[in-house]
DNA sequence: GCCGTTTTCGGCCCGACTGTTTTCAGTCG
């Protein structure tokens, strides 16, 4: 049993005791615990096989070790086996749908025998939802609504489709009189690698007239919802945007608030009552005495206490005694502690970049010529690049065998003469065929500066064989950096099944790094598997696997995605010095 | 169900919006 399969076990027992309308701090018990093992990127199975006390890691208890334990030696839960007799599957299905949450679904099968979202399409087309106490007409529209959206299938988006869609529509708002200041919070601000929606926070001397602005882009497909403070809207694209209209002096605690993660806030707001202060979007503010102990006064409204703290983000985290935290980092996974310890990382830059090592040219499947590569590289300021064109085993796009490859070399001889400016080095992609060996002499392996090695074929192998395969070209001396170690395409293709902890260990092992894939569609590896290969001390390479100058740019995506892991120029090769670089890439024996 | 040099019991983040109500529950982020 892996990690994502006893996260999906937990999180459907949460669901269901959501539906039996449990004591909802149980419920969250069940969350907080998908959390931890979220972000623990190595498999707890090894855990319990070694009977490791669960316990250590927060959110596990006593209870939910148990469970955990239970999963991993049986496969099953029997507490779910049991509430899952009860409770129809389809039903925790429904509280996906906007408006529907536990108690709204628990309601549709109680009354109208509603098991799944098709069941509801009948009963609500009918009008049958809208007598129901507690719901209306409003309701069973948006419930359709929510329905043909639900089957068209929401997915999120790349951040780097979010890149694309965005700027128009910000230079709209940032054009509107009386918008003084605009900022896109939420998951794109954190650098997430998919985003669900957008929110915007705009400084306005007119609130109505921000929210016009946005209701009359001419992007906009549909006017989702307006209040005083909030305005909606879905792109023709599909995207929503949420523009929020926020006071100056509450500037700073809103951009806290709207950027998350919603983890990070609510540790913010523990923080706050520790020193008996009260945080939201509005600031920070102190309880009065008489409050105390009441949180929730006469109708669940606090007196106001004083305002500490709001207009930047700077003075909110001050008043919580923390430094500034990049809002990449913002995940309560740690950030509060090292500012307390005065340990946050100086994370990774794009600018720390002085080589980049990844790329093709029209030697195999890239757009521009070798030397059109190496003239983009030199413009952006690198010190080195490698040009890392495909090996024969791709066939499809003529990669190169060794007869190819030093007629390659030639080439590069000639440019290098016409280019001083940059250091061009000798490198290749090199497929890892099926039994793990490497597609190309050893003989030439040993004369190539860079050697990246990389799935390109036979995905679908079983997860012992494709670890396997994998472990095996590590083991390789000529070996030095994994590339795009998962193969996942976002939203279109899943990683290859591969035992990733045992593959970061033999990477620390045999000092071959990680390539962070700069590709928006790629970002492999991902932040949870960067986190665990800094643990181990595995170097990361960052790189945009560039197939035209253009793509060089990505980089960026890349080392947003090591700073989501709290990497810091130490941890990333290629803003070493080209010797260096090198240096660490080759230590090791000759074959 | 988890957690604790303030507590092993009694807490557990905060506010807005919507739709349904006539003082509020449910949902969402």
């Amino acid at each position: 049993m892996e990690n994502i399969e006893i996260v999906r076990v937990l999180n459907e027992v949460a669901d269901l005791l959501e539906i039996q309308q449990a004591n909802p701090f149980r419920v969250r018990a069940y969350r907080n615990a998908v959390r931890t093992i979220n972000a623990h990127a190595s498999p707890l199975r090894k855990l319990v096989e070694q009977g490791a006390d669960l316990t250590a890691l927060p959110s596990i208890g006593k209870g939910m070790a148990d469970n955990i334990r239970e999963l991993v030696e049986s496969g099953r839960l029997a507490m779910l086996d049991e509430m899952a007799a009860e409770i129809p599957p389809g039903l925790v299905e429904l509280m996906r749908l906007p408006g529907v949450g536990p108690k709204k679904a628990r309601k549709l099968w109680d009354e109208l025998g509603v098991e799944s979202i098709d069941d509801l399409e009948e009963v609500a087309s009918e009008g049958r939802v809208a007598e129901l106490p507690g719901f209306g007409v409003k309701t069973q529209d948006r419930i359709l609504r929510g329905i043909r959206n639900y089957r068209t299938s929401t997915t999120r988006f790349r951040l780097g489709e979010v890149d694309k869609l965005l700027p128009p529509l910000i230079e709209h708002l940032r054009a509107t009189p009386g918008i003084t200041r605009l900022e896109v919070a939420g998951s794109y601000r954190r650098r997430k690698e998919t985003v669900g929606d957008i929110d915007v926070l705009v400084l306005a001397d007119d609130a109505r007239a921000a929210s016009d602005a946005l209701v009359g882009f001419s992007g906009v497909e549909s006017v989702i919802g307006a209040g005083g403070t909030k305005t909606s809207v879905r792109l023709r694209s599909g995207l929503q945007v949420d523009l929020r209209v926020v006071p100056p002096e509450s500037w700073g605690a809103a951009l806290i608030y709207f950027t998350g993660s919603k983890e990070h806030n609510i540790r913010l707001r523990r923080r706050a009552l520790e020193r008996k202060l009260r945080v939201s979007e509005y600031g920070v503010f102190t309880i009065p005495e008489e409050s105390l102990g009441d949180a929730l006064g006469e109708r669940g409204i606090a007196s106001e206490g004083e305002v500490v703290a709001g207009a930047t983000e700077e003075e909110v985290y001050r008043a919580l005694d923390l430094s500034w935290l990049p809002p990449e980092i913002r995940r309560d996974r740690g950030e509060f502690a090292a500012s307390d310890a005065g340990e946050l990382p100086r994370l990774v830059e794009t600018s720390d970049l002085r080589g980049d090592v990844h790329m093709h040219s029209t030697w195999s499947d890239g757009r521009a010529s070798l030397e059109e590569m190496v003239r983009a590289c030199a413009a952006r300021g690198y010190e080195y690049m490698a040009i890392t064109d495909h090996s024969k085993a791709l066939a499809m796009v003529e990669g190169l065998d060794a007869a190819k490859l030093r007629r390659q070399w030639d080439e590069i001889e000639e440019v290098r003469a016409a280019h001083p400016e940059i250091r061009i080095l000798r490198g290749l992609e090199v497929d890892i065929l099926r039994d793990g060996s490497l597609d190309l002499e050893d003989e030439m392996l040993e004369r190539l500066d860079v050697v990246i090695i990389s799935v390109h074929s036979f995905l679908g192998l079983d997860r012992a064989r494709q670890t396997a395969r994998v472990l095996k070209a590590l083991a390789h001396p000529r070996s030095m950096i994994f590339g795009h170690p998962t193969g996942r395409l976002i939203n279109r293709r899943g990683p290859i099944d591969v035992d990733i902890d045992d593959i970061l260990h033999a990477c620390a092992e045999f000092g071959v790094a990680v390539e962070v894939n700069s590709h928006p569609h790629r970002l492999d590896l991902k932040d949870s598997h960067l986190w665990r290969a800094r643990e181990l001390g595995v170097p990361v390479v960052v790189a945009t696997d560039a197939h035209r100058p253009d793509d060089l740019d990505l980089a960026h995506y890349g080392i947003e995605q090591a700073r989501r892991a709290w990497l810091t120029p130490e941890h990333v090769l290629n803003t070493r010095g080209v010797d260096d670089f090198l240096a660490v890439l080759q230590g090791k024996p000759a074959i």
